[in-house]
DNA sequence: GGTAGAATACCTACTGGACGGTATGCGGCC
DNA sequence: GGCCGCATACCGTCCAGTAGGTATTCTACC
């Protein structure tokens, strides 16, 4: 077991490392000798864990299905659990290399294919389940076609994350989310549930 | 002029070839071999032309500024202005190849910082002179934060088009942005405007 | 209106370097 | 002493960019 532990830290410090170059400067233009040096490791050991380049930035994809996964509902309405999921995603977007890098190579489409469209249908049927038990609790307006509304509420959190990194560094990420529930939010939710929803950021006390 | 006219006439094959090949591989991916073999000219022309890299693709982003200032505003009221102006952007996107590659290269930040900055900001710019407009007629809701909504809508687009292209390679955009203003538009404008517009596309006959 | 010569526009062949990946060797824990 | 986990040295490939020559076209003068 022992040796196994130095194995698993060396393939740790490989994919935070990895992430890291990843997220600074693509899939494409990330070379596996800066990933080497940042992660203090040898071609060699880089190369018993992941076969290939491509290995690699797959296994640091996978780092956004297992934040998610880890991810825990905020007990309240389903609404307001999402703005709430909303602002824990970009605190991770801010502070967690692994999930910056992730998004990154989930943005930049080319190379490989399945894994981005995985991604982005992920996030959208946790959006459209939220949605979905908001409707069956009476929250949201009649009309609202629930898959459109997952859809556009995921692809806009990726625009506003996007616009966001490129203008400020994600400095104003949490503003430009709290923006963005205050304009969507009266088209989706009924007054009287609006009026329960807090849209800026609950703090955990 | 007629020397021109032959130059010309290269530099926009190479100008053409190369949006080509950033919108489909991104920046670092896109070798200037292939760039060439599908411009059908020699290295010495193009780097005639361009004198590196890095030129070529700040050439490629400046087609995104041509064509927003060649776009001429729908004459209406500022807010359908804002909605036909999406879905302009939207057939630009799907059909004229260097806004396809303006776009990939101006959402893939990492070498060129500048560039991508200038080109939110134009966008982000157009629509908050639109919703200033449209809060001087009264049809906005009173309290709406101009700058924020602009930065919301602009992101929102932006998003909203990239998880269309991995989806299904743009196929569904027109879908997409007709779902986003039907979200977005109760938040934004008063009921007497919002009975005025039309949110689906408006085929020009 | 023909021609010299000067730009302009383009072509071919090449270079140095960096990159992803591999072959092989070796130390240390079981 | 065997194998897991790594280290080192190396390889073939490909890439952006350049050097230097050649063709094409414009200008100017007769």
């Amino acid at each position: 077991m022992a040796r196994q532990a130095r194995a698993l830290a060396t393939r740790q410090a490989v994919l935070l490392a990895a992430a890291e170059v990843f997220d600074e400067r693509g899939y494409a233009a990330a070379t596996m000798s800066e990933i080497l040096d940042r992660a203090g490791v040898t071609k060699g050991a880089l190369y018993f864990h992941f076969r290939s380049k491509e290995e690699l930035a797959l296994a640091v994809i996978e780092g956004q299905g297992a934040w998610l996964a880890t991810w825990q509902p905020s007990s309240d309405s389903p609404v307001q659990t999402l703005i709430d999921l909303g602002y824990a995603f970009a605190h991770a977007l801010q502070d967690d290399p692994l999930v910056r890098g992730s998004i990154r190579l989930t943005i930049e489409h080319g190379s490989f294919t399945q894994p981005q469209i995985a991604a982005y249908q992920g996030w959208s049927d946790v959006a459209r389940g939220l949605l979905e038990r908001a409707r069956d609790a009476g929250d949201l307006h009649p009309g609202v076609d629930l898959a459109a509304a997952a859809g556009v509420i995921t692809g806009a959190v990726t625009g506003i994350q996007l616009s966001s990194q490129v203008l400020t560094d994600r400095r104003d990420l949490i503003q430009r989310m709290a923006d963005l529930w205050t304009l969507v939010l009266p088209g989706l939710v009924q007054p009287h549930a609006l009026a329960r929803l807090s849209v800026a950021e609950r703090v955990p006390s």
